[in-house]
DNA sequence: ATTATTTCTTTACGCGCGTAAAGTTTATAC
DNA sequence: GTATAAACTTTACGCGCGTAAAGAAATAAT
């Protein structure tokens, strides 16, 4: 790597004696050339450090090799951590991801489309707002643009959607909490900011029913994406007032449950399994803060890891395929039980 | 906004009865036409929905209205918070953020930076890894593009830097666990990934002198960014071993405390202030998390939003003073203390 | 060696916009 | 009302690359 500055492509074409033509075939797919010439134009390359002009690049294509990601909320470690290894992936298929946070905001998630629009992506991926999205104009924009929707799904939008299967999972956690205690009481948001939450709680239910046991709903009032404060908040209210009628607590999510256990641990209460505790919590998702509560957080594990390759892997089969798919394809991936103190 | 789809400006102007050049003044910045033309053009663009081409726009320019933003771990909420904080402010001043992270990875923090200089943004906003990061490298690219560091620096890389005052935020909190207890220890990394932690070990050890106590350093081993599980693994061995002559553990900076936390907790010990507690435990930065923690953190808190605000306004500065400024800027935000449950 | 095939070079045009120059209209000043 | 400045229109070129077409060169097949 020289220090010579090379302008543009023609420049680069005269110094490495090879044509342009030939060099745009390469930049585009390298295993478009001949072998020998591709290894001439490398050890140009190396000697030149020369790199075409991304806006002159996609100022033609129809489409680019971008990948939008949006996520609701990026300062939530599920979303980034999800987030990060979708990025991998899509890197690893030789496309460019843009990640974009829509900050719990209905009119920011429509921006960050519309600006992605902008960027002519091959296609996007989008884990939205639910409830609070607009669904129409999330509607137009997968009209438009390849988008394989995952976590949380708006209607039938979207080619397709990958997320996970609440109500195995919370089948799961169910059975396991009425095996070995008390039934739970479901504790989630009245108002839930997202659509996975109705989908869960409709899962509770049907399990408490087909185990023959009455469900009890905890709602916690407020709004927005600061779960844990609405789980303490309304954690406090709960351990207060001791109405319940069972100490095992099922959180719709491992946010709202850090929340409570956070109240719990306030008012005295011991949590966990332990002959001094009083009280079982339970969540949702493994989060990555869920093994460091107190006490570690029992839970149902999102697999991560297989939603990103999922969601990246459906895209790519999406713009591939470069019609409009003829049926949307939904996949669920079963949660695993993490077995922890809480519960 | 109708339904007309428009290919360019050409045909925008011919629609809109304005011509090409005058439109492209305005796209630039609307308020360089006279106000009567500008009120043609925005009813214009709300029946004919038209926006220019990004990729067109950008390639004459030499400068383009990006920003970058680069932070080493977008799975901390800290820099997810402050990221998000920044986002805000730079959209303020008519920007585009890019958001990239790092993932803890030197090399990817590299590869975001190069592939910022193909955006030929304005300006970069870098918190750099640190001790890890390629120094001699994100020196190069500071030379090319208008860049500030925040949180953390490299050498004296970069036209300024905005981060916290270490030495009076852990002066603040040593003062203050000396004054209400027994002195602290000094809980970290061996090798850890942040420069902040060097000085804040050099800030601890100063203070204690300064209050005639003797420091007392417990370096735990392992690297990487988990640090909750660094935090937790080391601080079972700590509590384990009960070698401490001080039951006050002062960790450099609160995922630490959290691992911490949850060790001690799974020890039966009871932190806090409580007459049934027999250890207290302080962090350092008030991340989003330790206020829910059990009990709740003791710690300092860096200005957030005070520190996205400054380094925009810092970037800004550089980018409109356009030639490299003569001196190396520094500003250092004083921490606050926030008193919680755990000391 | 001859033919067929692949890969390259040469030449040329277009993408959508920035922007400069020269001339024309509109607003502001006197 | 005229003079002057400001804002506009018209015209034209350039940015760096994608890409098509035609011909030359290198490789593979016979």
């Amino acid at each position: 790597m020289a220090a010579k500055k090379i302008k543009n492509m023609e420049e680069f074409a005269a110094l490495s004696g090879i044509s342009r033509p030939t060099l745009s075939k390469f930049f585009n797919d390298p295993s478009s050339v001949r072998a020998s010439t591709r290894q001439r134009i490398e050890a140009a390359l190396d000697r030149y450090d020369y790199r075409p002009n991304l806006y002159a690049i996609n100022q033609n294509r129809r489409l680019t090799k971008n990948i939008g990601i949006v996520v609701p909320y990026l300062a939530d470690p599920f979303f980034a951590e999800i987030a990060r290894n979708i990025e991998a992936h899509i890197l690893g298929m030789g496309y460019r991801p843009v990640l974009l946070g829509s900050h719990g905001n209905p009119e920011q998630e429509i921006e960050n489309l519309e600006n992605l629009r902008l960027l002519k992506p091959a296609g996007v991926l989008l884990a939205p707002l639910g409830r609070t999205s607009d669904h129409d104009r999330i509607a137009a924009f997968c009209q438009d643009v390849p988008t394989v929707l995952f976590d949380a799904s708006v209607g039938t939008v979207g080619e397709a959607f990958v997320g996970s299967n609440n109500e195995q999972s919370i089948g799961l956690i169910v059975d396991y909490l009425c095996r070995t205690g008390e039934p739970p009481a479901f504790f989630e948001m009245k108002t839930p900011a997202n659509p996975n939450a109705h989908k869960r709680r409709q899962a509770y239910i049907k399990a408490m029913e087909r185990l023959n046991h009455t469900p009890q709903l905890i709602q916690a009032s407020g709004s927005g994406w600061e779960f844990e404060q609405i789980g303490f908040r309304e954690g406090s209210r709960v351990v207060r007032d001791r109405k319940l009628t069972t100490n095992t607590i099922l959180c719709s999510n491992d946010r709202l449950a850090i929340g409570f256990l956070s109240a719990a641990y306030e008012a005295g209460i011991r949590v966990g399994l332990g002959d001094d505790c009083t009280m079982r919590v339970a969540g949702h998702d493994d989060h990555p803060f869920s093994r460091y509560t107190c006490p570690t957080l029992t839970t149902v594990s999102q697999d991560y890891e297989a939603i990103a390759q999922k969601s990246a892997e459906t895209l790519m089969a999406v713009i591939d395929a470069d019609s409009p798919a003829d049926s949307r394809h939904e996949t669920l991936f079963d949660g695993r039980l993490v077995m922890r103190g809480s519960a």
